[in-house]
DNA sequence: ACCGGCAACGTAAGCGCTTACGTACCCTAG
DNA sequence: CTAGGGTACGTAAGCGCTTACGTTGCCGGT
């Protein structure tokens, strides 16, 4: 059989180098064992005929993979692509190659993914999306990335915790307790929350703050209606409509994250309902649009694009005994969604 | 050195179903040359060990890659996140890895990038957004491509024409066209054009559609205020600006795209000129954030999702001489940011 | 003068597959 | 009964790298 590729190989820049196979590699890996002067030659001639390394056969031959697998529940949605974004960006600029895989929510499917992505060999994986909380799905996920890791494989999970690896974590916890005073700050006494699926960790986190905020000021927790859907704009519309029926004298609503407070605000829209003269909306995320919406909407802004390039930062760096935590940043970003509650 | 991987390897499942390693290979590659029992027995066997070829060697060994290498400007832009996600279904179907890179929508970046993915020995390349009019960068990218092509590669483009390779091509002509005439057809004679940079052909296309539909009528495409910025929000902001500050009698913005529009329309809330009551938007490609605006958008839209689908699929097709054209489908949506021309 | 040691290179053994080619065996036709 | 041919395997040669280990030559120290 003849050679598939036509590319320069390794022997042909060792040849013309007149420098036998080992050098050659070691000159461009950056080793030592060669005299500057032989390794400077080396590397022009490298260049002149344009060689890059086959990551196939080098993966092969050193077991080290250039390759980082990242798995995001949905590209299309804004929060995903930012981080995704990040993730890239700084792949990118460390030379490695980003494999990207959906999981569509669904805990069975990532788990499948994920088994996939190792077999595939890469030498990272990151994980982002909402932790779930099906303990059988959990823990099968944590021990196919604790094996991956025995085996020297590196991996970083984005916004969960429950994976036995290193994590950037936003606090999801302080964002709904901000959100949660800044509306009873604002007068709010009958507040709703449009809460992602319930087996979600970051539901129940985001949810937890915004309780203790309620218990801060010595209401009941109790009193909060949740409605749980999923956390997309459908999911938002959704529970908008459910809010707007049983709890008629709802005067704030809580999304918790920016694509259910979109469709938040598109159900109020179409029930003629002022945002945020009859109802004040917020949301979580700050996705880029959240800016851009008519009302601008009030939320907490996470570093998405940063988060992306810590995880990958994080899994670069040599693994730890214990998994490590890097917190993220979050802001209250008032904008125009919000206002005084009316008074009735 | 001891071996890196704790994986299964394929000697591992032949001497467990004591046979040689060419057979073990021919049965999970279902080639033939070996009994059905002995086949389904070696089969079983992998399955109980778990074992999944090593990507790297096998592609080493064969020289046939099975990872699809795909170019976007941007993963957050909607538009090309939802060309990623139709391009990641269809690969995650088919067994295949989506390697993504962005190219920042810079011409040079882009062709680096298609080199770096062609160097890491990519089996398939897909590259989408604009086409540059600089001659250089694309004819740069056409012979990197066909070289590629060669040697046995495959690509696809995704909206874009001008690569020689097979593509998937919406009618941004006919989408322009369709834009302006249900702008004239609302009574609107003072229209303007945020357009993205002069040099993609994209925008080329698309005004030259709303060109032709004002020629159809009787008018002069010269009357058309047409500003460029590039294809963001901001750019659509700064275009909004530009155009209410230098032709304040426009009744009607044809945005060229939807980033673009969601600009426009951000602009117009700020400086407090009703949509569509004062001024007309209309958008294009109908991402899904679209319909969720405030007004919700008028548009052109293009199934990017299937795009991307489509794309892979021709790439995966076996190559014909000439590439091919796969046309999309396009259709305006109607919403609530176009009405009458205002009486003036 | 001799020897230990180090720098600079070469040799060759894999990494885990695919596949061309060789071989044993059985079946059928002459 | 044997030649011919097909089927079902086994053998082994790579694919293009990395890297452990060997070899050479030169230096300084005693």
């Amino acid at each position: 059989m003849p050679r598939a590729s036509q590319r320069p190989r390794l022997v042909d820049v060792a040849e013309h180098a007149a420098v036998s196979l080992a050098t050659a590699s070691r000159a461009l890996a950056g080793r030592a064992g060669v005299s500057a002067e032989v390794a400077d030659r080396i590397r022009q001639i490298a260049r002149e005929l344009g060689y890059v390394a086959n990551p196939y056969a080098r993966t092969l031959a050193s077991g080290a993979t250039s390759t980082v697998g990242l798995i995001v529940h949905q590209v299309d949605d804004p929060y995903f692509a930012e981080i995704a974004a990040g993730v890239i960006q700084l792949a990118a600029e460390r030379g490695l190659l980003v494999q990207i895989c959906q999981s569509g929510r669904d805990p069975g499917y990532e788990l499948q993914q994920l088994r996939h992505l190792i077999a595939q060999r890469v030498g990272i994986v990151l994980i982002s999306g909402s932790g779930y909380d099906d303990p059988r799905m959990e823990s099968a996920a944590r021990a196919e990335l604790a094996a991956f890791q025995d085996h020297g494989g590196r991996a970083a999970a984005i916004g969960r915790h429950a994976l036995g690896i290193d994590a950037v974590l936003p606090d999801n916890e302080a964002g709904g307790f901000a959100l949660a005073q800044h509306l009873m700050d604002l007068g709010h006494r009958r507040i709703a929350v449009a809460a992602g699926s319930a087996g979600l960790t970051t539901v129940a986190d985001r949810l937890a703050g915004v309780s203790s905020a309620l218990r801060q000021r010595g209401r009941s927790p109790a009193d909060l209606a949740v409605v749980h859907g999923d956390f997309t704009r459908g999911g938002g519309r959704a529970a908008a409509e459910q809010i707007l029926n049983e709890r008629p004298e709802t005067t704030a609503i809580i999304a918790l994250n920016d694509a259910m407070a979109m469709g938040v605000l598109s159900t109020l829209r179409s029930r003629r309902v002022p945002v945020p003269a009859r109802m004040s909306v917020v949301g979580f995320d700050d996705v880029s649009v959240a800016a851009d919406l008519a009302p601008s909407l009030t939320t907490v802004r996470l570093p998405m694009t940063e988060m992306g390039r810590t995880a990958l930062t994080l899994a670069l760096k040599p693994r730890t005994n214990r998994p490590r935590r890097r917190p993220t940043g979050h802001l209250l970003v008032v904008r125009d969604s919000t206002g005084p509650a009316p008074r009735s």
